[in-house]
DNA sequence: CTTCTAACA
DNA sequence: TGTTAGCA
């Protein structure tokens, strides 16, 4: 039984605001072992301590707990909170997050379901081209409207 | 000093 | 989401 696995997203997440600093190396470092406390991870993710309590309340990651009842995370934490503030600036509601997390290897384990999941993966895909599409529309417009501007002739948005 | 939960803005 | 309170 060949189960349906999705190796990584990897999906790339703007980081910082203002500085663009980081290029995204998706090294997958299998160094077993290493633990971090919340701190740590949000500094690493860039997501807030609250965040990431509030994702783990949405079951989209899970944590041990110290004898203090401080969280303690995986390492591979770190990927799977990129991934989710990846999938949430892209608009993915939480509830597709929750299902899909398991089937990229950011996550586990894999569910059974992976394979239908991918073709929501996929309308979702499709919604995007079709949402860049008119992203080009718009700014094409915009560039129409700025270049009128200039030359001091018609003043309106949608003017041809 | 860090984290935790709960609650309010 | 940020922030704050009041505890460990």
């Amino acid at each position: 039984m060949m189960k349906t696995f999705i190796p990584f997203l990897s999906l790339r997440r703007p980081r910082g605001r203002g500085t663009t600093v980081n290029s995204d190396i998706n090294v997958k470092v299998k160094s077993v072992g290493e633990r971090m406390r919340i701190g740590e991870l949000s500094e690493r993710t860039g997501a807030s301590a609250r965040s990431i309590r509030y994702y783990e309340q949405l079951g989209l990651l899970t944590s041990a707990r110290l004898g203090n009842g401080y969280r303690e995370f995986d390492d591979s934490a770190v990927a799977t909170v990129d991934t989710i503030k990846a999938l949430i600036d892209l608009g993915f509601p939480t509830e597709l997050i929750q299902r899909v997390l398991p089937c990229t290897g950011d996550a586990g384990p894999a569910g059974q379901d992976c394979g239908v999941l991918m073709r929501r993966v996929a309308e979702i895909r499709d919604e995007m081209d079709a949402k860049a599409a008119r992203l080009i529309e718009t700014r094409d417009a915009l560039t129409g409207f700025l270049a009128r501007a200039e030359t001091g002739a018609s003043v309106q948005l949608g003017a041809a």
